[in-house]
DNA sequence: CAGTGAGCGAGCTTCCGCTTGACTT
């Protein structure tokens, strides 16, 4: 027999694999399963509901090469131990690879570790188990009712709304809550209050004395009282009535999860959810940090070990404090570690700058982990007015030791405006204030904030829904198939008036602020709307925020051996499986449709709905012998918000500016935007800056002049057939309409057509290769 | 690159969770 292995060890991830196999030495050979290597039928439901929900499993085709190998693998192996992860996911991984390789269940070691640690390792291997099989159902139960709830309700949706769109367990629910926050904010009314601070200084005669800060305890509703209690202060003296200083500590955030993970990078780097996960994945395969898609907290006692080392040896015992961490999110499974640096002792690693930042997070937050609590100071001061009830407050905090923060703390969604961590000059009760400046500002109150794609998995992880392997894919699934949108909106200006108190004068002014500005928020689309609500409306429960808590809690039984899985399906398939017979029969198609009103001069109707290529408005409908007019609404309007008037608007698109040099000057809007039509040539307005109903027949001119110099610049090398180009990338070659990248460090001044012959030839050379 | 919006019907679309590549014009 050719060189049989001993031990044949078959984890999910080929990094772990790698890492695995040096602790175990050379009897045991590891290999990695990439996953789930089988799952339900692609085609059709691959389910067989009437024979009790039998799953019709499959190898998908991108699977074939790696179960082939794995067969291979353990035909020639005399024990093989079965290590994926110690969850619902895992078992049934365990299971599936149990089947395809033709294992016996009862000969099968099944073995299972948290941390990737000589110990945790070993003690494994002593303590082998057999395959789960109530953990294996739970799972299967799981998988099959996502099957149901996909393959059921997105053919109806292909019926009654539009062809392609998809509804499932969690992203419906993701769309849901991005729409009813749209609504939040659409239906919020602004209201105003005045809010006044003060500027007090210690000494009557030294303007330059050190000044305290200070907020009035009262709001005042109106312009009109705010002035009055101006007008008192005027006219008061102020002390200090008292001060109050309060102790106070403050704690280290826990480790990252992916879910913090994402919410951090993306607070303070600045990375989308995905861009995340692609830089951890190549700092977990450079065997930087620990593996990224976890909902754990843990540490092993390794990694707490090493940490408090460095952390003495960075800044002293005193500023270490282990810790352990309890997960708190709901549905946790804790098949992994916390995402934390392999080696704590390497503050700093090779690779890109992304990985680097990225990196540098992961250790700071790790370590700060495990460090002491800062101490805080807080004081707040009351200041009294001789002639008003209400006084003033001035807050500071002090840290009197820092802890933790000499490293790092943690961002949040919503970052106080206010400074809190203004230091207070030291005064004594009774002491006398002078004011240098009051003033009063108009204050008008926000709507809850818009969705960030990170702010989006936080609530998704609140509520139970998704896993940390699929809060990114969802992401881009709802905005693939157009139900939301990541923009940025200018914002709009408002007026907001302001009164100032300086030397008992009282000066009023109006001031300009920028409200609604957005930057890199999810926003709700038509279609995302219309399929929201009509989910809500035929499938009220499989949207309900709950729903996936409630079943998981039956996935749990399930698990736990108290509830056959088997039927658990067919009490959630019986109702369900009629709302989905009743939805078909019973409910109209929906378009959105929304009557405007009329045609101001011929009384035709206006309407908006979703058409077959997107959002449109029509002017008349199609009873009478004229043909309606359509025109697609623009990119930031709503079917649910849009006026008769934004809408009648739409149909003064293309109109004509004049003629330029022989031409007619045409503005329009397209599939990409508003452009300017000249010569038979496009030119795209600038976004933000240029207004296609406003836009004048100079501004227009300059548009083409900018373009055409532009095009002309982008041109390196003219060399008939090809052509050297300035690239968003930097400069490129394109010949007979194939693009070839230049090699580092050349000059493209100078480059010869010789040159560039050679270039396409080694590049084409390099290519047949591969 | 820059429009489209009638109705019919064949054949397609679709889920969630585990994993990593193949692509960079």
């Amino acid at each position: 027999m050719p060189d049989m292995i001993e031990n044949l060890v078959i984890v999910e991830s080929p990094a772990k694999a790698k890492t695995i196999e040096k602790f175990l030495g050379k009897n045991f050979h590891v290999v990695s399963s990439f996953g789930h290597i089988r799952d339900l039928k692609k085609k059709n439901l691959g389910i067989n509901v009437e024979n009790d929900f039998e799953p019709v499993y499959e190898i998908p085709k991108e699977k074939t090469r790696i179960v082939a190998e794995l067969k291979k693998a353990a035909a020639g192996a005399k024990n093989i131990w079965i290590a994926s992860d110690e969850d619902r996911e895992g078992e049934a991984i365990a299971w599936h690879l149990a089947a395809v390789l033709d294992l016996d269940p009862a000969l099968t070691k099944r073995i299972v570790f948290h941390e990737i640690t000589k110990d945790a390792i070993a003690s494994a291997i002593e303590n082998p188990r057999t395959i789960d099989m109530n953990l294996v159902n739970s799972q299967q139960a799981r998988r099959i009712l996502d099957r149901l709830v996909g393959f059921e309700i997105s053919p109806v949706l292909w019926k009654k709304v539009q062809p392609s769109l998809s509804a499932g367990r969690v992203q419906s629910v993701a769309v849901r809550l991005i729409v009813e926050r749209e609504r939040e904010i659409i239906s919020f009314n602004p209201e105003s209050t005045f809010r006044i601070s003060a500027f007090f200084r210690t000494l009557e005669e030294d303007l330059k004395s050190p000044v305290i800060r200070a907020e009035a305890t009262q709001r005042f509703h109106d312009e009109k009282s705010a002035l009055d209690f101006l007008e008192l202060c005027s006219l008061s003296d102020y002390k200090v009535e008292d001060i109050v200083v309060k102790p106070g500590t403050r704690s280290p955030a826990p480790p990252f999860t992916t879910s913090t993970l994402q919410q951090e990078a993306y607070r303070k780097l600045g990375f989308s959810v995905s861009q995340t996960m692609t830089v951890a994945q190549r700092l977990y395969e450079g065997g930087k940090i620990t593996y990224m898609r976890t909902d754990s907290t843990n540490l092993s006692k390794v990694a707490l070990a090493k940490s408090r080392e460095v952390i003495i040896s960075l800044f002293g015992d005193r500023y270490a404090k282990t810790r352990q961490y309890q997960t708190k999110s709901k549905g946790a499974q804790e098949a992994h570690e916390a995402i934390r640096p392999t080696y704590p002792d390497n503050k700093t690693i090779q690779g890109t700058q992304n990985e680097k930042r990225l990196y540098d997070l992961i250790w700071k937050r790790t370590i700060a982990s495990q460090m002491a609590d800062a101490q805080i100071e807080k004081t707040a001061i009351s200041i009294s007015v001789s002639r008003s009830p209400a006084g003033f407050t001035a807050t500071g905090e002090l840290i009197k030791y820092d802890g933790f923060l000499r490293l790092y703390s943690e961002s949040h969604d919503q970052e106080k405006i206010d400074d809190d961590k203004y230091i207070l000059p030291p005064v004594k009760k009774d002491t006398p204030l002078y004011y240098n400046t009051i003033s009063a500002t108009q204050k008008f109150t926000i709507p809850p904030p818009r969705y960030t794609e990170a702010s989006l998995v936080k609530k998704l992880e609140e509520l139970g829904i998704g896993r940390p392997s699929t809060y990114a894919p969802t992401i881009s699934t709802i905005q693939n198939r157009g139900y939301v949108s990541k923009e940025d909106r200018p914002g709009e200006a408002r007026k907001i008036k302001t009164l100032k108190l300086e030397n008992g004068k009282i000066t009023p002014a109006v001031k300009n602020e920028i409200t609604g500005k957005e930057k890199s928020k999810l926003f709700p689309q038509d279609i995302g709307m219309i399929v929201n609500d009509f989910l809500v409306e035929y499938f009220p429960d499989i949207v309900d925020y709950n729903f996936t808590a409630e079943v998981e809690e039956q996935f749990d039984k399930i698990a736990d051996g108290e509830m056959k899985w088997t039927s658990m399906l067919k009490d959630f398939y019986g109702p369900f499986h009629e709302s989905i017979e009743n939805t078909l029969e019973k409910s109209n198609r929906k378009k959105g449709i929304r009557i405007l009103g009329n045609h101001p001069e011929t009384g035709e109707p206006v309407s908006v709905r979703m058409g077959r290529f997107g959002p449109l408005a029509q002017i008349g409908d199609s009873d009478n012998d004229e043909k309606p007019r359509f025109a697609s609404l623009s990119k930031n309007q709503l079917i649910e918000t849009i006026t008769l008037e934004e809408a009648l608007n739409l149909f003064r698109l293309p109109r004509s500016l004049g003629m330029h040099q022989d031409g007619e000057i045409v503005i329009g809007t397209g599939k990409y935007g508003p452009y300017v039509r000249h010569e038979g040539k496009f030119y795209s307005l600038k976004k933000g800056v240029d207004d296609p109903y406003t836009i004048t027949i100079e501004r227009a001119v300059e548009i083409i002049r900018e373009k055409n110099e532009n095009d002309r610049k982008k041109i390196i090398k003219d060399f008939g057939d090809i052509l050297v180009l300035n690239g968003r990338f930097g400069p490129y070659l394109t010949k007979d309409k194939k693009n070839y990248r230049l090699p580092k460090g050349i000059d493209t001044e100078k480059i010869t057509k010789h040159d560039c012959l050679e270039i396409i030839e080694k590049n084409n050379k390099t290519h047949k290769k591969s």
